[in-house]
RNA sequence: GCCGCGUUGGUCAAGCGGUUAAGACGCCUCCCUUUCACGGAGGAAUGACGGGUUCGAUUCCCGUACGCGGUACCA
């Protein structure tokens, strides 16, 4: 439509963590930026003051990095359209307001909260369940629209608390295109004169996300589904001002849902079903409670970036597994579900193992790091990372290869013995003894050589090898788990096998 | 209540008027492995309902039901 740069923003407001639904709206403008070759903006929505929640922005901006999600312009970085916090922009909104209504399509109102309130019951009373301040109401209420307008210079003059309202028009249609849903059509009575500026000299969101989409030439607006029904009043707002013809191309993403039930998916069911909601840990600063991250929980970024980007899009090949470039060639957005999908951890957690397989075993030895460290341990990276590519096939989360490969780096603490001892007999016990003399002589200490040593000798003892391994297991992990045998021996090495051996050995005595 | 948006297996979903209605997660069985996994082979399981339109509807249209969202000087 328009030959413009593609400009996309997140506009989140600054209240808390980031929520799932969240990354995935910020996921979906930057795959479409990126696509187009366009940018990708994160502009602070903080016009509501009584909202805001210190710490809130960094914590966004610090979660678009970890997602690789990196705007073009920012409140940090600066850009040519700054600034991008709102409520640095004050300055900026009340010429606009005071233009639509010099131009007659908006108006003062000097309603204090009580004459609202006093309007609600009176309406509600009538049985109306949603009283609005709209075209069927506003002739009775204290506004510019009612009053001469000598009185509302007077009222103004000497600074009397006013809002300016929208003056939705009667009996029209509202008719815009979404790239995902198609026509969507809307009747101007029922939707209420919302407040665009308020007393506080603020605007609300609706006249703010208009101003700055223009002034910031957004191209494409992507949002949450909830705010279709306020779509209307942004669109006669873009008319309006007189910009129509660059408003942009809208889009309204579905909901990411509660796993079980319905309804939009909220930290509580996290906290409730036991999974994370938001990107990263985030500690509320007014009562310390602390709700947990996809970061924190061991999820790589590239699996949670890529479960997101399926929860709602696929590019009909069956193609799940993705990276941030596949994704940024092959990202539609007339490809996103109408639908909201309801989240399923499992298949997250699928995800996560997916790209722990994919992943280099130098990083995950990095990421291991700090649990290793918390474990009381300390090893060469080049021992953790060997671990690392031991045991990773078998994690679903980073953190895991503590619980599948702890025994590489401490000796186990309690022994399955009721594994071993049903079938335990002096034969096995005088193998071990020998297999373990046998350990220190052993020239060639590799996982095969070892096999091998270990065939030979069980041969001429006449037992089965199948027989002895699990034990030899038993001894070297204390359960039945872990890679394959002869690679942990071969990795904790000739010494610390033996000892193993001959400490499990006294054990079955 | 009103307005809007939705509705394919338990979940994510493909499909775009004619198909044995893909695939994935999860679940079950078997194989591999004398550990745990991975991997492989199978299996159970789906079109909300009712009307049209059509030679033929999962697919198009209209109702109904259900769900969700909105209905603030919150975003």
């Amino acid at each position: 439509m328009s030959h413009n740069k593609v400009r996309v923003r997140f506009a989140p407001s600054p209240t808390g963590g980031l929520h799932l639904g969240g990354v995935r709206t910020v996921l979906f403008n930057y795959l479409f930026a990126r696509q187009h070759d366009g940018e990708f903006i994160l502009r602070i929505e903080d016009t509501d003051q009584t909202r805001f929640v210190p710490g809130a922005e960094e914590y966004i901006v610090e979660c678009l990095r970890w997602c690789g999600l990196e705007p073009d312009e920012s409140p940090l970085q600066g850009g040519p359209y700054g600034p991008y916090r709102q409520s640095e922009r004050k300055p900026l909104y009340r010429q606009y307001a005071e233009q639509l209504v010099a131009a007659g399509n908006a108006y003062y109102a000097f309603d204090t909260p009580e004459e609202l309130e006093a309007m609600r019951e009176v309406e509600r009373a009538r049985g109306n369940h949603s009283p609005q301040y709209n075209h069927a109401v506003r002739s009775t209420m204290r506004n510019s629209l009612n009053m001469e307008a000598a009185e509302v210079k007077e009222l103004l003059g000497k600074g009397a608390p006013h809002v300016i309202r929208i003056k939705m028009p009667t009996n029209e249609e509202v008719t815009f295109t979404d790239m995902i849903r198609g026509d969507v059509t809307f009747q101007t009575n029922i939707v209420d004169d919302k407040v665009l500026l308020k007393a506080d000299g603020m605007p609300t969101y609706h006249l703010a996300v208009v101003v700055d989409d223009y002034l910031m030439k957004i191209s494409h607006a992507f949002r949450g589904e909830e705010w279709l029904p306020s779509a209307p009043v942004h669109i006669l707002l873009w008319k309006y001002l007189g910009w129509g013809n660059e408003m942009p191309q809208w889009a309204h993403l579905p909901l990411i849902l509660k796993p079980d039930g319905n309804g939009k998916l909220s930290k509580r069911d996290g906290d409730r079903l036991g999974f994370p909601v938001y990107a990263m840990n985030w500690q509320d600063p007014a009562t310390g409670d602390l709700t947990n991250g996809f970061r924190e929980n061991g999820f790589l970024p590239e699996a949670f970036i890529n479960m997101l980007a399926m929860l709602g899009w696929n590019d009909g090949s069956g193609q799940e597994i993705f990276t941030m470039d596949e994704l940024i060639r092959k990202f539609s957005i007339s490809r996103v579900h109408k639908g909201g999908a309801k989240f399923d951890y499992d298949k997250a957690k699928w995800f996560n193992h997916q790209w722990i397989q994919r992943t280099g075993n130098e990083r995950l030895a990095q990421l291991f790091l700090p649990v290793l460290e918390s474990k009381g341990v300390v090893a060469e990276p080049a021992y953790v990372e060997k671990i690392a590519g031991l045991v990773k096939e078998r994690c679903q989360f980073v953190n895991e290869i503590w619980d599948h490969g702890f025994f590489f780096f401490v000796r186990p603490e309690k022994y399955d013995l009721d594994a071993v001892k049903p079938r335990w007999n002096a034969d096995k016990q005088a193998f071990f003894g020998e297999w373990q003399a046998a350990l220190l002589n052993q020239e060639d200490f590799s996982a095969a050589a070892l096999e091998e040593g270990f065939k030979a000798l069980a041969a001429t003892r006449g037992i089965k090898p199948g027989e002895l391994q699990l034990p030899f297991r038993i001894m070297l992990c204390g359960g039945k788990f872990g890679p394959p045998v002869f690679d942990i021996a071969a990795t904790i090495g000739r010494n610390e096998t033996a000892d193993r051996i001959a400490l499990a050995l006294d054990l079955l005595k």
